[in-house]
DNA sequence: GCAAAAGTGTTAATCGTACACCCATGC
DNA sequence: GCATGGGTGTACGATTAACACTTTTGC
């Protein structure tokens, strides 16, 4: 863990400030299953026309940690299948509103970077499947004419976020809500092995285009990481001093204070992004 | 008018290509007045189960003529606005397959550049005014919860296509369907003017990405023809041997013939996309 | 002082740009 | 032959990649 040391008196803000993040992410946690809307299999069956119909959101949540960059899925209740976080689009919010929606549902975060990047609308997308197989687990008695039973137009979205600060939180539907490698994926329900490639390749052809990598860090960060961050994605290696240079050179980011992390060499510099 | 003369016997082969053309779009276009789908109002307001609800798909379709790019619009009949050629989504059908689809009844062509390049389902999006007004010119007595007037959210497609190919077709809710230049767009209905320009930005994204801009022009076409595509797109303008050397050297032209346009010049060579 | 990791500086190679020149064509 | 426009070759500058070196830190 590392410790970020302005003073010798640092740790303990530090440590504080850890504590208040646990407390209020368990207190938002407990906050949502209070929430009115689809809390519940009754709700979910019964507010057909509160949403657009034959309409789905789905959403690749990319975090980054360990040098690797992971995918927030749910686990399927009692099926051995994972999933994309998604939902539905109210009739009387946007479809940007919708993914964030769903988004701060899953992560507790709001603020989050966010892109559609494709709609899936092949006519024999396999959600009917699927769908009936949750069904099965939780309502074997429901009629066959059920909405969610319909075909499904999804669009895709991907976003981007601070693994450290996201509290993953399964929704009703679901067992558990985990980070999983992108290399290493589960067995994925739906077409969602399918969306979740295009959203990476939709994020690598983006990160040399827009420069979006600094949300998948924290505020601040060395270079060292964001390297590691452009290395682990791109699935390339660039030379240390180059690859600073080329950032630098961008003028996007502002050198902060140092970072001593109480190892016997050079403590690295932190960086953040000009955010104007 | 530029004439390619394989031999002294070529032009009338050419002469001969053109009025085939001719006479087959004529053929074309009459044949699509008779397709059974959405061939008037009365089917238009009666088959709402055979479309998704809410769902729409609206295409940019750009042109290249003149050294200018062009889009293809419709005129709304009795309205003073003009539209992108648009429709719904089948329910046996995927969304691609819709784009085409309408495309095809457009402009005639099958096998058409096509790509998704964004949504548009903001919750206010102004449909409901357009479609309101739109019915007032065709159906004043028809009632107002019709399923045409919801919000809808609609599926962006852009389409590049070689201009000298289209045979516009005006579809039964409009009175003309014409090309535009991009940069004298008249009164667009609906968000279209922001669809189009998104699609325009994204177009100009995916040209140094992708090297589709060929789809814009015929078959075989010359370097300078690719060029001044280009600058038109991109709004600058390249050195005529740099942007040579740089298109040839992604060694995806293949050299054909020349082209003997009569003029006092060197023949420039004629160039085709290498389809493997 | 030394090892480890970060930061800086300097050279070599590559790429893009600008310029000059050569070639084919019709009058 | 000459004007016109297309094609090719080369030199220059800028950007990028590779290498070498210096600085900071804890033991």
């Amino acid at each position: 863990m590392i410790i970020l040391l302005l003073s010798h008196y640092g740790t303990i803000v530090i440590t504080f400030k850890i504590l208040t993040k646990f407390f209020s992410n368990f207190a938002r946690a407990t906050a949502y299953q209070c929430m009115p809307i689809m809390k519940d299999l009754n709700d979910f069956f019964s507010v057909k026309d509160r949403y657009i119909p034959q309409l789905s959101v789905d959403c690749v949540i990319f975090g980054f940690h360990d040098q690797q960059l992971k995918v927030l899925l749910l686990k399927l209740k009692n099926l051995d299948v994972w999933a994309l976080p998604g939902g539905y689009v109210e009739q009387i919010e946007g479809i940007d509103e919708a993914a964030r929606r769903i988004l701060e549902e899953r992560t507790g975060l709001t603020d989050i970077y966010l892109e559609q990047f494709r709609v899936f609308g092949a006519a024999h997308r396999p959600t009917k499947e699927f769908i009936q197989k949750i069904m099965e687990v939780h309502r074997p008695e429901a009629k066959n004419d059920l909405w969610v039973l319909q075909r499904f137009v999804s669009i895709g979205y991907y976003a981007l976020v601070d693994f450290s600060k996201v509290t993953p939180m399964p929704d009703f539907l679901s067992e558990s809500c985990e980070w999983f490698e992108v290399k290493q994926l589960p067995k994925l329900a739906f077409d969602h092995s399918e969306i979740t490639q295009k959203a990476l390749e939709t994020l690598r052809l983006m990160l040399d285009y827009k420069l979006v990598g600094f949300n998948l860090l924290a505020e601040t960060f060395t270079m060292i990481e964001l390297q590691s961050l452009y290395e682990t994605i791109l699935e390339t290696s660039f030379r240390r001093n180059n690859f600073q240079r080329k950032m630098l050179s961008m003028n996007i980011l502002e050198r902060v204070e140092k970072l001593y992390t109480g190892a016997a060499n050079k403590a690295p510099y932190l960086y953040r992004f000009k955010s104007k």
